[in-house]
Parts: C-alpha cells; structure tokens; sequence
DNA sequence: TTATGTGCAAAGCGTTTGCGACCCT
DNA sequence: AGGGTCGCAAACGCTTTGCACATAA
C-alpha cells in the first residue's frame, strides 16, 4: 500500500504548510486530471484562503520533487493547459477522445519496452517518456 | 515527388499572399522544428517586413489546414514552446536529447501498429497521436 | 472591386514573481 | 528566532486581436 502524498512530501523533507497538505489531499481525491483552477477551485472548498499563486507554486514544487505528472492534453492544434496527476500511480499512458475531451488511462508492456528499444537503436538511454493518441469512439456495429 | 508547400496552399485554396510564400518557403528550407520567433527571423532575412504576428497568423492557418504540425518538446517539467514542421513528411515521432535539448526524428512501423492495436482494444479509432522519448546518449564502451 | 490579409500596438491568458506579513520547525 | 511560505497584485512570455490600410483574385 503507498504512502500518502503528504507523507512522501515529509519524505523528501518539504515544509509542510496548512496549503500543502490541503493541496496534498485535493490531488489525491482526484481520480481525474485536474489543471491548476480546478485544483484550486476544490482546495479554496476545504480552505477558502488558499490563493490561486501557491497552488501554481505547490505543484511546480511537486512536480520538481517527482511527486507529480505534468500533462498537456491539448488536441495537437492548440496548447491546452497543464494537468497535473500524482506520480506515485502506476505508470500510464493516455488517450484522448477527441469528441468529449475525456481521458482514457491504459497501459502496455509492449509499448513500454518498444520504447526503450527504439531509444537504443538511437544510441540513448530512455528516461522518459510521453504518448497520447487521439482518437474517436468505434460505432461497433455499423454506421449510427 | 511532393508537391511544395505553396502548391499545397493553393490546392487548400488559401489566398497567396507573399508573406505567406515566403513563410512558407522559410518552413520548407527548415531541416529543424522551429518556433515562431525562428520562423520569424528566418523570414525577416528574406522579406524584412514580416511582422511576427502574421507568423503567428501563418502557422496557425497551417496547421489548421493540416499543412503543418505543430509540436512542444520541452521536457515534462515546464511547458516549452510551440514548435512547427511540414506535414508531408513521412510521418516520425521524436526523441529529445535531455542533454543537448536535440531533436531526433525516428519512424517505428511496430510503434505506430501497436498503438492502432491499442486504441482498438480501448474501443477507439485512431485519429493521431504523439510520442515523444526523452533520453540521453548512451556512453557505450564503460564510463566516460 | 471587395473580401482577405497585414502591421501595429494593445489586450489576453496561463503562469511566475517581488513584496511585506505570516507560519512551520 | 528565523528562514521558508503566503497572499496580493504586478509582471511575465507567448499568443491573439481590433483597427485602419494594403492586397490578391
């Protein structure tokens, strides 16, 4: 069983504020991906005080300190604001439906260790890595 | 053979105007992945009347009219700007240099299989998608 | 001729930061 | 006690846009 964000930020020594520990406890009750506003939207419902600049601040802190993913899920034409998911999940990919915008979380051992093929061929060492498909729901079953 | 770009504007039915011929004989004589600021530059040294928003107008149309893609490369912590290559390239994915900030080109016809595969298995059609590897040069022959 | 595109400068948006007050350790 | 952190508002970097003028078709 993992550790809470608020304890592996204690692990990694950070300060542990009033805010940090709300911001801390909003991310994990977040099943989805959440960007800064709503972060900050769900943070300011538990403590109304918390400014919009130390959410901004915590999850650069959080994302520096390997706690955090950042995302950007933007459909390639446009930019899209940065999501933010906890680190500690087991590593995923996503896809992206390109109609509601909802994000499907998968994961490939295939893929994953295609990667790190291609990366050698190149002469490199893979230390990341990030795929996002866009795609539309299959009308199984002939045309609507 | 390809066509040019400026063909390919044409054959989309965009006006022709000569700061968008210009651009896009700039984005053509790119080998890299440029951002709008190099664009712009690029495009200054040949009609110096450019100004930056019309590159910001140019490429967007561009890439709205599937003539060009758009890309951000920065590494996962912190957000990078928005870069731009021609469309009708074979299609490839990237692998960035976490040292040099280098950008590799690489295609992988099992990557690009197995990722239809996925989609397929998630109960979507794939409609794009974006890969990107982030590494560093292996040392080969024991440590530097 | 006339819808479109352009340059300029101002506005927009998400994000960062300088500051004095405040809080965790 | 004292440095880290906070809220606020101003600044930031990239991108978009309103306007009057210029231009492709």
């Amino acid at each position: 069983m993992g550790e809470s964000l608020v304890d592996r930020c204690e692990a990694r020594g950070l300060r542990l504020t009033g805010q940090r520990r709300t911001i801390a406890q909003v991310i994990e009750a977040s099943p989805d991906h959440p960007d800064v506003e709503t972060l900050h939207a769900r943070a300011t419902a538990v403590d109304p005080g918390i400014s919009i600049a130390t959410v901004y601040r915590t999850v650069k802190l959080f994302v520096e300190s390997g706690l955090l993913d950042r995302h950007e899920f933007g459909p390639p034409p446009g930019p899209g604001r940065a999501r933010y998911e906890d680190a500690e999940r087991e590593h995923h990919d996503h896809l992206i439906d390109l109609t509601t915008s909802e994000v499907i979380e998968f994961f490939d051992d295939e893929i994953e260790a295609l990667q790190e093929r291609i990366a050698a061929r190149l002469g490199y060492r893979l230390k990341g890595h990030r795929l996002k498909l866009y795609g539309v729901k299959l009308s199984r079953g002939g045309s609507p």
